[in-house]
DNA sequence: CACAAGTTTCACGAATTTCTGAAATATCAA
DNA sequence: TTGATATTTCAGAAATTCGTGAAACTTGTG
């Protein structure tokens, strides 16, 4: 397994960038390593590749599968797991931005919830509960919409988002004709 | 400086949290407390009411404005730098949102066009290339959008959300209409 | 200016995280 | 079943990050 400058530098510099948020060097390395690849590779190519040992390797990979951002496949006459990234890179940001939020998001929506069902005792504790109030309501809303995004097939997406700042004026225009309802009310 | 369970609860659940993302546990915790808290404290106050000593929470309040997720005000008669939280939540999430931005995104989409620029010694070169500008494509494709949101009024903004999936048959329609251009066209 | 009140820096020990090699475990084929 | 091949686990070494107290620095006041 050979890597060349192109390949190299920018590995490099996924591991660093993925230190600087949560995952580890390590991990944020071979997954830059199996997204540039054009084949799949297994742990010892991965390993000798990027001189981590094969223990190392095989942590990373788990921890990458964890993360469902790799796939498993293998050859035949072959025993080894050969891994390979997704080939659709909105698929990825799509498994990373669902899995953030089942670690990172939904365990602060619980500890809200639990936060708002206590009796406050006095006037902070009242006012802390509306923050926590307004906090909870803005992530539900992001992740409400995140949800409803997701499903939208890539073409509608991919017009939305060009659409940019055009939806303000397209939807002030719909707001006047008569019968529409574009938003379900927020419950109170 | 007294904190409630309610408070104390939500302060140690921010802390861990704020860990498993990039900040540390202090700068969480600092931050949470700020946030429910209702008027603006100084930095011996919070270091009373969460344990930490007086250097940690200079280092951690510093963090904080490098993220400008504080504001700095005075009292008058008190030499003592007082802060808070901002009131609004939606400004928050977007002063973090532009901060990851500047911090985790931007290097990330200089080192891919650094990538891009090379000239590519093999087909695996070649194949990296791709991926490369297949990742830089969507990544200027979410933070263009990002731009546009941003600049929309909260209230257009909060309609477009509760929206959600509705957009889609809303394009549909649009689509048919004499004239209408939703989307620009990306540059090739 | 000299002092007091407040803030920041810094070196260092403590705690945590990362990485490794060796041993244990698993799986297939003959 | 045995042996060859592959993967995982794990204890501890190495590296990194965190948190502290003491000292240095800053700023306003009499």
């Amino acid at each position: 397994m050979t890597t060349t400058p192109l390949i190299q530098d920018f590995v490099t510099h996924f591991g660093e960038m993925g230190s600087r948020w949560g995952i580890n060097r390590t991990v944020g390395q071979i997954y830059a390593l199996l997204f540039l690849s054009d084949h799949s590779l297994n742990a010892d190519e991965i390993g000798e590749a990027l001189n981590f040992s094969r223990s190392n390797v095989s942590m990373g990979l788990k921890e990458l599968q964890a993360w469902r951002l790799v796939r498993l496949s293998y050859k035949s006459g072959d025993r080894r797991e050969y891994f390979e990234a997704p080939r659709e890179i909105w698929e990825i940001f799509k498994t990373l931005a669902e899995e953030r939020r089942r670690r990172e998001i939904e365990p602060t929506l619980s500890a809200l919830r639990a936060g708002l069902l206590q009796t406050p005792e006095n006037d902070q504790d009242r006012h802390a509960q509306m923050r926590m109030r307004q906090m909870h309501e803005l992530i539900e809303l992001l992740m409400t919409w995140f949800d409803d995004i997701q499903r939208l097939d890539s073409k509608t997406l991919s017009q939305l988002m060009r659409m940019g700042a055009t939806v303000q004026k397209f939807l002030e225009m719909a707001n006047k004709l008569p019968g529409f309802k574009g938003a379900k009310e927020t419950n109170p």
